[in-house]
DNA sequence: TAAGATTGTGGGTAGTAGTGGGTAATATTC
DNA sequence: GAATATTACCCACTACTACCCACAATCTTA
């Protein structure tokens, strides 16, 4: 049984260790292909988490920041936001990647570590954060969430 | 006598045993096509229940999920709860998938438990939360009832 | 109706996945 | 250039999971 290559689902608790290293699931490292060379490129996610992008996916995007003009201010923050925390980090015989002090600060990152699946990447969160993060979603617009399920049949 | 592939219908009591595994009715695993791989992917339910996917559904689900841009907050909420829940389950040789203590928590399973078919999916349930549930749709209005009928010809 | 095949249920075991720590190689600082 | 700090690689332990086998109940077929 595989998934789709670097595709990513389901969630995972593990930890972190003194070291800043954290397991990438089995399933995920799995799914990940060849061409990324067991790759993964870490940064800031929007929410207050850390992004996992597979190396792949990461220069497809890199290629998208290039093209925006940095004649505009938005575009240039925006480049600048995005580059500046990235960083790459191959997994080692264990499976696990290092986690930059930055990032982990940023996530506020403790021992226990969840990390979700978002089909495309992975988030690295604090369970604390994303419960806290949920808890404010509650309150998203409904109107706007029925609309993106009808889209997308489940 | 087959029905159409990937089409499940009909209800069956099956137990779930210790190791958190039940079995697939065997019309049901008939049904499945080869490309599937003896798979489904099993997630969160929108009652509390659980969804199983054909490998072939879930991909497409999947494949809509990747093209919703992450710059979006209601985006983001929308794919991390489709996606954190779901994952992967081949059925072994006796034909029993295996489900994740967060789903079989969530569906609030016991050992009894009840398995329906979907058409495209197959839920799990809890005999009497889906005993509960029936009880409160008695109530939907009859108008939405009405509406339905323009579009199903029974 | 009897024999065989299929289906549903339970449990044991070897291999793998997750975690922690140690050591050698490299880089940094005085 | 020597001492220290940091990084990268390697090894070992534990727990779990995927796979295997066995049995009972039901259905099918001759």
């Amino acid at each position: 049984m595989t998934l789709t290559n670097n595709t990513f689902i389901g969630e995972y608790t593990y930890s972190l260790d003194s070291k800043g290293r954290i397991n990438i699931p089995a399933k995920f490292r799995q799914s990940l292909s060849d061409d990324n060379e067991g790759t993964f490129v870490i940064a800031r996610g929007m929410d207050s988490c850390i992004w996992v992008y597979p190396l792949i996916q990461w220069k497809g995007i890199e290629s998208n920041l290039r093209n925006l003009s940095s004649l505009s201010k938005i575009n240039r923050t925006f480049v600048r936001n995005t580059a500046r925390y990235a960083s790459p980090s191959t997994y080692d015989k264990q499976g696990r990647i290092i986690l930059t002090p930055s990032l982990i600060d940023y996530a506020r990152l403790d021992k226990e570590v969840l990390i979700v699946g978002m089909v495309n990447k992975i988030e690295i969160w604090n369970p604390a954060t994303l419960a806290e993060t949920d808890q404010q979603n509650m309150e998203i617009d409904p109107a706007a969430y029925d609309e993106l399920a009808e889209k997308i049949i489940l």
